[in-house]
RNA sequence: GGAGAAGUACUCAAGUAGGCUGAAGAGGACGGUUUGCUAAACCGUUAGGCCGGGAAACUGGUGCGAGGGUUCGAAUCCCUCCUUCUCCGCCA
């Protein structure tokens, strides 16, 4: 969410940043003159409630003296009718400014390429060599099946479509995965771990800013109006939902290891094969709390430990920064890293790193004290993949894959397979 | 799911025939006196947050789990919900 003031004050520079998404001004100019309304109004209403005060403390004095308060009553039965009418038409307003807020999204970065797609994507790394095969590879869906290790059938039959059931060493190795990814994010860069609960209430959804806009993508489960997470985001970034941390707190750096949920509902027939695009898929996330002042450098180094996992698995990649016209609703800067996927002969997205600047902070209200005495600012969330484990299982299949239909099991992987270098059929 | 109890500021904790509570008191924290230094003792300060007005000094509104309601006036009465605890049921 925006901060209401600064649309007030600098209004010309929010717009023209907001602009630069390519999807109109969002009604700022409705905003800034709702706001104007509600002000006027409020500042009736808290004359009358002051002098409501005033006299509310006068009665018991005049019924102590023995004088009659029945006129005084009568005024005063007036004047509280008056400031519930107003009270309403303040509050009125102050839902329809706050659910034009909610829809607002951030402003993108000043650092942020221009353009309306993901065209307009610039590359600002590249790792690796694709590799070439001297036999005609295969796909990771045909190298899961014919290995025994990934089911789509099965899974369509206990489920439907896009889900998967992972057998044997492919279940070992799903696992094995997600354990170099934790033990790499705690150990070596400073993460504490986070299991969350794969459910999350509304208020949570809103605060890290799927709801309103994007209910129809999420599974719901209305019993409880709970939602499936469709990423550790939510779950972490609102663990401090309304809270106000010490400065000597920050930064915080999460990591989490969660199941993730999608409707994938504007998907219809992309990526419909394979473990690309499921409803369900496992990702280990990382989360940041950091001060305002530094939290691009934070950006930096959250990119470099997500990079760093595909290094580890010696798995060639690049990273592009996002143009304004592809950058999600609540960030103001993201990165994506590209995996090498040779069955789509490209680069494909296999995690996404985003400083939300206090998009989201005031969203969830995330505050913190820069020093005891100081003021309370919201802090800067960010958060990225690091990485999708599904979308690496599949990476590491099809780059790994040899002629004889067996996979190598990459040397970082290796101690969580009991050793093992390679599956065979 | 059923039955009870509770939710007050950093913490603990008073406060219901609604108005001397502008939320008592204690602890803690901070400041001071004293001291070679520390401790003790004593004195003092301590809602924070949010929304407004004002150039500023300062000032208005709001606040007792959340949201509604009754009333001139609600921590206090009524309704709904949430959380925690105890017991029962169910269950990995």
């Amino acid at each position: 969410m925006l901060d209401l003031k600064r649309i007030r004050n600098e209004l010309d520079i929010v717009k023209e940043r907001v602009m630069s998404r390519g999807q109109g001004d969002y009604g700022l100019d409705k905003v800034v003159a709702l706001d104007e309304q509600r002000r006027n109004l409020l500042q009736e209403v808290e004359q009358m409630k002051n002098k409501q005060n005033i006299v509310s403390k006068e009665i018991p004095k005049l019924k102590k003296e023995g004088k009659d308060a029945s006129a005084v009553l009568e005024e005063m039965k007036v004047l509280s009718e008056n400031i519930k009418t107003l009270d309403e038409g303040v509050k009125k307003i102050e839902q329809e400014i706050q659910e034009m807020l909610l829809g607002i999204p951030n402003t993108p970065h000043i650092s942020v390429p221009q353009g309306d797609s993901d065209a307009d994507n610039v590359q600002v790394k590249i790792w690796g060599e694709p590799c070439q095969f001297d036999f005609e590879h295969k796909a990771h869906w045909d190298i899961g099946a014919d290995l025994g290790i990934l089911d789509f059938e099965r899974a369509g039959k206990i489920t439907g479509a896009r889900f998967t059931v992972y057998r044997g060493l492919g279940a070992k190795l799903e696992r094995a995965i997600i354990s170099f990814m934790l033990d790499l994010h705690t150990e070596e860069h400073g993460y504490t771990e986070i299991l969350p609960p794969f459910m999350v209430n509304r208020d949570s959804m809103t605060g890290t800013g799927q709801l309103p806009k994007f209910e129809e993508d999420m599974f719901h489960i209305p019993a409880k109006d709970f939602f499936l997470i469709p990423t550790a985001e939510v779950p972490v970034t609102n663990l401090y939902k309304d809270e106000i941390l010490e400065g000597d707190q920050l930064p915080i750096y999460h990591t989490a290891y969660t199941p993730c949920f999608r409707k994938e509902a504007g998907s219809a027939g992309r990526d419909t094969r394979g473990l690309i695009r499921q409803h369900q898929f496992n990702k280990v996330e990382l989360v940041k709390f950091a001060r305002p002042e530094n939290s691009y450098e934070e950006l930096e180094s959250l990119l470099t430990a997500a990079e760093e996992v595909l290094k580890r698995l010696e798995i060639p990649y690049r990273v592009v920064k996002l143009a304004a016209g592809d950058l999600g609703f609540s960030s103001a800067c993201t990165y994506d890293i590209e995996v090498w996927m040779p069955s789509y002969n490209r680069y494909l997205e296999i995690s996404s790193c985003s400083n939300f600047e206090d998009f989201q902070a005031r969203r969830a209200n995330i505050r913190f004290r820069p020093d005891p005495k100081g003021k309370v600012e919201f802090v800067h969330t960010l958060n990225g993949s690091g990485l999708a484990v599904g979308r690496t299982f599949a990476a590491i299949l099809e780059n790994y894959q040899q002629a004889d239909g067996s996979v190598r099991i990459p040397k970082a992987l290796q101690p969580y397979m009991g050793g093992l270098e390679k599956i065979t059929k």
